[in-house]
This record gives C-alpha cells, structure tokens and sequence, in this order.
RNA sequence: GGCGACGUGGCCAAGCGGUUAAGGCGGAGGUCUGCAAAACCUCUAUUCGGCGGUUCGAAUCCGCCCGUCGCCUCCA
C-alpha cells in the first residue's frame, strides 16, 4: 500500500484513488523566464511520483498546467519591449528545453490560461450565481468569510493574517481578505471580454478551471512547491468547493520543499541568485542532478551547492559501471529480489527516494561482489536498470567533453603506451598517461586490453 | 505577532519508541595492478544542538532553552 503526506490532514495517509484512473494536477510555471532548479527539483519530483504510481500499476492522468496571462508576464514584455505573446511563447518553449533535459516526462494534459478562458470565465460565473462571489467595478472577488473552513490548508486564521499584512490596498472589496477571480482591464494589459467586462483572471482561479475542466470537480492529487499552500492552494481549495460544493477538491496535496542556497539563504526569484537549468545541465548530467535531488526526501529543503552535483555524478558512476561490466554467464545467479522488495517498501512509504537509492547502491555492491564470484548478474543488472528507470535516470554516460583531442589522436597515444609497456618502459608508458588524464581522459588496463573514457 | 519546518559522522542525508544509527561523497589502510584506474575488503557517530521529564527502554514522545530556515506579498 502507498501512503503519501497530505498536507491538508498533516498525516501520512493510504492512498487510494477515487476511479480506476489517478487524477493528479501539478501547478506549473508561470512563463516569464527560464527555469531555475527549484522548477527542476519540483518537476523531477513530481515525475518520479508518476512514474511509481505507474510501476505500481495506477493509471495516471497527469495535468500540469502554464500560467500564460499574468502581472510577471505584463512586466517582462515591457522590459523587454515585446508583445507578451512573444514572452510566453519564448519561455514555454525554454520551459521544454529544461524539462527534456532532465529527463522529466511530459504531463498528459499541458492547459495554458489563454486557451482555456471560456471555462474559467464560466467558473467565476458559477460562483458569482452561488452567492460566493461578486462583482465590483468590472472586478470579481471571491468573498472569503463565506468559506466557513477557510484556512483549513495552512492553518492561517483571516484576522490574523490581516492584522500581519497591515491591512489592504485593494479598494471596492467587501473585506480585505477577499481575492481576485477577475480583474477589471487596465491600460496596455491583456484583456478578454467577459460577463463582468473586459478584463484578466486574477491568480488562483485559472488552476481550479483547468482542473475541473481536465480532470474534473474532486481529484486525487495536487502537487506543488511548499510556498503556494498559502495563499494559491488556500484559495483552490476555497473556490473549488464553493463552486462544485464538494468536499475535498483533492484528496491529497503534496508540497515539495524549497530548495536552500549554499550559503544559507533560501531560494528566491527575487534575489536574483536563480540557478539556471539549462546552465546546470552544460555542467552536469541530467542523472547526476536527479540523484542530487532525490538523495534527500522530497518534503526537506535540499542543499544547492555545486560540490553536491559533482558527488552525485562521481555515485552516478559507480551504478553504471557495476551494471554495465561484462557479465558472466552461469548457472549460479545473484537472486536481487530482496532488493527490489527494499526499494518497494522505501517508496510505498511517502516517496523515501534516499531509502530507495540505498537499497540500489547496495545492490550494485553486492553484484561486483558477486561478479567476482563468478555468478551471473545479468538478472540483477536488470532490475537495477528497471527500479533507476523508476526513478528517472537515463544511466547514459555524460555529454562527453570536446578537450581538444580527438578519438583518433587518443588512440594513438594510447597504442604509443601499449608498446611502451610492452617494452616495460614504465616511464615513457606513464608519460602517455599523464598526458591524457591532463586533457582529462582516464584510462584503464584490464589485461592486455586498455580502454579510455572521457571524464 | 500568527502558521510551520529543521538541527544526526569531515560534507550531504535516511531513520521517528526496542537488533551492531541506512546510503552517497570525501579520507585512511589493504587486495588486485609494472605503477595506476575501476572494483572489492577493513576502518572513519558508544552517539543523534543543549538541559530536564515520560518510559523497563528515546536520535525517535513531552517541556524549556539555544541555533538555522520557510510562509503570512509574486514564487516550484
């Protein structure tokens, strides 16, 4: 049995899908610039959940939606001195890039805000006819008292939420803590026509329309980042159920921690220290950056510091070379099911991918051991292939480095040093290699036969 | 002020009431090797921020203290 944290009961919780089919949503990004690794971090975790519920035999309907219409988006173009269509499409597309690289499979359903308007302009009909809504000057406001269990999600209490915030600046609402479904058009911003008059959806509606209209009124799962439990996930929660006056509008939600800059400050856009992924993955594998990730549970803020990628990418290699060395066939083969019922146990309990990659690890330890033995691995092998699939990994080599020496020129060198060494001259043999671990080519001997790799 | 998270070996990080406190990186020694690399073996926390308490028994529960950090405004 599955169990996930939900954050809305605080527990760990059997999951158990509503239909024959899990409905899950993930806020996605909203597109005004490129990715940064905390995207990464949420995307690769979200994907690794998927890609379990699969192996565990659930049929998963993933939505992940782009936010496409929006005040970061307004600012951009206007920076940048283009239409914002040309924004959103510029980074949707840099958005891709990223994930692709990464090695992150693309949700079942991608809804973006300006196409699916209709539906969310109906939803904010639909609560402005149930009373949970109104209009005031061309704008739409969710009237959040109404909502007797508002809060419910991040344990805020509205007063004194108000009191910290040092009051509202928004005029025309009935009560400060109300929020925008619609916002009334103003000069130089996107604007769709509509009931209440030409204007934009305000921030939180446009997730529970896609949702409903994508996955329908109660869902499964809804995955973020830990930061939008309050106030984005407070107020879904708070209009879906207004609106379809069921309870709960998802089963689970699932928060990913922030991820903490080395220095010890946290993340932040506004800070500016946004590490890029496509950047990261000029200087590391997309493998070593998922290891990276998932060496910690996916609810802890994991550290970001270069030394931390580089590790991964010196584990990454140990469990490719223990699955691709030669294997030898025999009658007397390593029996690693205890290992895959480990990884089993360790991801049934809340997504435990540190738990699950020890039990990989040991895994590859005992197949060398067992390789030496003589026993045939090639069982063993696979499984390992099968559970880092689970978990997202390519076990493909790194992008190999261009360091200026060509396949040629190092077979060359490394057929001078066969003959050195033929001739037992050590020195000369060592030379070569000194020569080729400086343009950063490692080589080992096994027997006669010599092979090279680029680092 | 309100809501919440966290402090485990040199670094990262599991464990959340009871066998020898996972795993990764790094380090030391060894086997193998002409020497290396890789791999394997051994070692690298009698101890889990501090002080009290509950318990037959606590890193794990409770209280206080110290220290980091997040959210309450746009953010995965």
């Amino acid at each position: 049995m599955i169990q996930l944290y939900n954050s809305l009961t605080r527990s760990k919780e059997d999951f158990v899908p509503l239909g024959d089919e899990v409905k899950m949503y993930v806020c996605g990004v909203t597109v005004y610039d490129d990715s940064h690794l905390g995207h990464a971090l949420s995307s690769i975790i979200f994907d690794v959940l998927t890609r379990y519920l699969e192996y565990r035999d659930f049929k998963v309907r993933k939505v992940q939606n782009f936010t496409d219409v929006d005040d970061k988006i307004i600012n951009r173009a206007a920076a940048d001195d283009v239409p914002w269509e040309e924004i959103t499409e510029r980074y949707i597309e840099s958005f891709y890039e990223s994930i692709d690289g990464l090695n992150v499979r693309r949700a079942n359903v991608e809804p973006r805000v300006t196409e699916d308007m209709p539906e969310i302009i109906a939803l904010i009909q639909r609560l402005v006819d149930g009373g949970s809504a109104y209009e005031m000057n061309g704008s739409v406001y969710y009237r959040v008292r109404n909502k007797p269990d508002y809060g419910k999600l991040s344990g805020q209490n509205i007063d004194e939420m108000l009191g910290a915030s040092g009051g509202d600046v928004e005029s025309g609402k009935e009560d400060p803590a109300d929020f925008a479904l619609w916002k009334a058009v103003k000069p130089d911003e996107p604007k769709w026509d509509s009931p209440f008059g030409p204007g934009r959806p305000g921030w939180h509606i446009e997730c529970s329309a896609m949702a409903f209209k994508h996955l329908g009124e109660q869902i499964d799962i809804h995955c973020g980042g830990l930061d939008l439990i309050f106030p984005h996930h407070e107020n879904e929660i708070a209009q879906s159920e207004s609106a379809s006056g069921r309870t709960p509008f998802s089963s689970v939600w699932m928060h990913n921690g922030m991820l903490r800059i080395a220095n010890g400050q946290e993340m932040s856009k506004s800070l500016g220290n946004a590490f890029n992924v496509k950047a990261a993955l000029e200087e590391f594998s997309s493998d070593s950056i998922r290891l990276w990730i998932l060496q910690s549970h996916y609810r802890t803020n994991p550290l970001l510091d270069k030394e931390l990628i580089g590790a991964a990418e010196r584990s990454m290699r140990r469990i490719r070379s223990a699955v691709e060395a030669e294997n030898v066939e025999s009658d007397d083969s390593l029996d690693a099911s205890a290992y895959k019922r480990r990884f089993v146990e360790a991801m049934d309990d809340d997504l435990n991918t540190p738990q699950a990659l020890a039990a990989i690890f040991d895994l590859c330890r005992k197949m060398n051991r067992a390789r030496t033995d003589g026993k045939d691995v090639s069982g063993a092998a696979e499984l390992v292939r099968e559970l880092t699939g689970v978990l997202g990994f390519t076990l493909e080599a790194p992008p190999q480095k261009n360091e200026g020496l060509s396949d040629d020129d190092i077979n060359a060198l490394v057929a001078q040093r066969k003959e050195a060494r033929a001739d037992k001259r050590w020195g000369d043999a060592d030379a070569v290699r000194d020569q080729l671990d400086a343009a950063g080519i490692s080589i080992s001997d096994a027997g006669d036969e010599t092979t090279w790799s680029r680092d």
